[in-house]
DNA sequence: TGCATTTTCCTAATGCCTTTAGGCAACCGA
DNA sequence: TCGGTTGCCTAAAGGCATTAGGAAAATGCA
């Protein structure tokens, strides 16, 4: 019988395919080998186990997010930057909610470290050099910059924001707005 | 023979201690009915099906997120207020894991409307009335305090935080300086 | 109290998912 | 072209969810 020609990469672009058509949790062995026209042990072949495709997914999805955000970077710094990197994050995730889920899931801490997680944590890192912060600072705001892209984004995809004014755009740009007016303006540690 | 005495509350209640011991996504129907030591197929007289349960369970940690931010907030304005309420997630989070998950779990429009996460909205809101903010920027500041607590809380639990300098504990803090900082000190709209 | 009704829990069966074992045919290098 | 390796297969076992149908316990009403 002639072979499919699958390999783990083919699997894991699939299967991030039908994380964004099904949602993330619904990424199955079984759905993946249907696309594949093939039974669900050759799987085995290519990939260790259920765990094993996700965490490819998660890596995948994690590297191109990684890459639009040093695209969004270049050249841009301040005001500029800060939109560019959020809007990185807000757009993949309309556009790849399955993969954005992916990006959420969680590594051991090895392949974690190994991951293209740490370069985003690099950009945002970057992006905070057009500000006037200093460490213990700029760590703090790698922080709040990681959690409002990341909440806002969830509750968003979640439908937190739909059927309610102001529309979701507006309190994104105007969060924005904040966001970078807070960092030309960060408090200085109290005394303690 | 005996009965069990089961019934969707203490099902549920279960549910949710189960998900706080081995994770959300690990709470089955067939685990519980292990817990009570009674077949799976018993659940069925009290829940619809698995959904169900989970669904309750996002609704109790809902409701009981509610509870605990009302407590906080009674009596407190300001930066004070801030803190208490954020201090109901995280803390809530971090005592209970699996029922934070939860609270994450996807309901249906007409299920969330009724649930508690509208109290929590409003809550915020009140929280708010502390600052000088009047609409559609009360909502903006809505939106951005909702997606600093949940993706600094989310990220927090996925263990992005730890093992870095400085603690999570003081970026919590001076995060919160920052947001009560820029809520005392909203910026205006720029012209279109 | 006695009896009918309802409720609760059971067994049995089905279907989907994952994972492992073992086999044969297709491919590749020498 | 021939032997070894790899890719895909069948078969089987185990877990979870769900439904159908039955029997015993609880309930309620005469």
């Amino acid at each position: 019988m002639a072979r499919a020609g699958l390999t783990a990469d083919r699997l894991i672009r699939a299967g991030a395919e039908l994380a964004d058509e099904v949602g993330f949790e619904q990424v199955t062995l079984s759905a993946l080998a249907r696309r594949f026209d093939v039974k669900v042990a050759s799987l085995y072949s290519h990939l260790k186990n259920s765990r094993d495709l996700k965490t490819g997914i998660a890596l995948l999805a994690l590297a191109e997010l990684a890459d639009r955000a040093a695209d969004a970077l270049a050249g841009r710094a301040g005001r500029d930057a800060l939109t560019a990197l959020a809007d990185v994050y807000r757009d993949y995730a309309r556009e790849h909610p399955g993969r954005y889920a992916a990006a959420q899931f969680r590594l051991d801490a090895r392949t974690a470290a190994a991951s293209a997680g740490v370069r985003q944590a690099q950009m945002t890192r970057a992006l905070l050099r057009g500000y006037d912060l200093t460490e213990p600072d700029q760590t703090h705001a790698v922080r709040l910059l990681g959690s409002v892209f990341h909440g806002y984004v969830s509750l968003e995809l979640a439908g937190g924001f739909s059927h309610s004014a102001p529309d979701s755009q507006e309190s994104w740009e105007r969060i924005l707005d904040a966001l970078d007016a807070l960092l030309r303006n960060w408090p200085a540690a109290k005394a303690p």
